[in-house]
DNA sequence: CGTAAGTAGTTTCATTTGAAACTACATGGG
DNA sequence: CCCATGTAGTTTCAAATGAAACTACTTACG
């Protein structure tokens, strides 16, 4: 513990400019917040199913809405397209996933959950329920729905700008 | 079930198992609201001031809190020691940050904001905020307040149960 | 003291990521 | 019909990441 700096905030750079102060900076909490959720999920999944997070996302939406080209995976999902190729490889392989040939495109396929898939997305998904429902076990039910719903603005807030000043 | 289903949001896995949707589910929005503004906040950094994020944390938290070893801005900004030696390696390079022999700690630093690094802060600073705010823009600030409160929860609680289940 | 166990920071390595190039098919003019 | 342009998906490459090994120092204990 003796690495702590004499506590004054000033040391270098003066009276804190403006009033920026990291630990209360948006970007930043979402940012810690984050990963730190994903980090236990994701070794969650890993562990008890062997899906990585694209994986699990691709069998949930697959699980929730039925046969899907890669593409409109992405866009529901919000994953690159190479991530999509890549976790559908991956659930292929393992034969969770099945490619039938999309009649009307020659280039795309309709993914489908197989018998085993589907069977794995009943699996998972109350056990990603109770993560969610553990994460959020102190917190006001009303408060989780407004905190979901300022996510969704923040991701277009975010978006919006990137465009504004962007491509 | 009849067999004729066509638009259905069951086709391959039944009826909704429990009642997962992957759009309402809280690490799946945390994780695409995460990216959607770390990508904003990695482009901006980067192109105006050619700052990483981990470059742009130490920064931020030498100009708050003055020198300080690579241990505690891992710990204050929640990085990985790898992360911050990388990051700090590119910030002495461009003489943005110091090293100082820490006396009572042969194989610690302490870093200091250069004269250099101490007006880059100030710069970067106010457009942080700037980015900050508008995010933020259409939100009221109480509901902003609890955000960030509701973040610091769900980060902890995050860790709580990966120390409960985990190493 | 002297050695075993621990910590700060770096390096190495395997994995993950996404941009860009590429392949294969589709479509809209001419 | 045929070509130009566009789109679905894959591959390739370079950068970012973090676990584990490593180096250099420190500390606790006999």
């Amino acid at each position: 513990m003796p690495d702590a700096a004499p506590p004054g905030p000033e040391t270098a750079a003066g009276p804190a400019a403006g009033q920026l102060r990291l630990d209360g900076y948006l970007p930043y909490r979402l940012s810690v917040a984050s990963n730190a959720v994903s980090r236990l999920i994701a070794r969650a999944y890993e562990d008890r199913f062997g899906l990585t997070i694209p994986q699990w996302r691709l069998i949930a939406v697959l699980g929730e809405s039925g046969p899907l080209t890669q593409r409109a995976i992405g866009t529901r999902t919000v994953m690159d397209k190479v991530t999509v190729s890549r976790a559908t490889q991956g659930l292929v392989k393992r034969r969770l996933v099945q490619r039938a040939p999309h009649d009307a495109d020659g280039r795309s396929h309709r993914l489908v959950l197989s018998q085993a898939g589907a069977r794995l997305y009943q699996e998972v998904s109350p056990v990603a329920l109770e993560y969610e429902a553990r994460l959020l076990q102190h917190f006001d039910p009303a408060a989780i729905d407004s905190l979901k719903q300022f996510l969704r603005h923040l991701e277009q807030a975010a978006e919006a700008l990137a465009e504004s000043s962007g491509p």
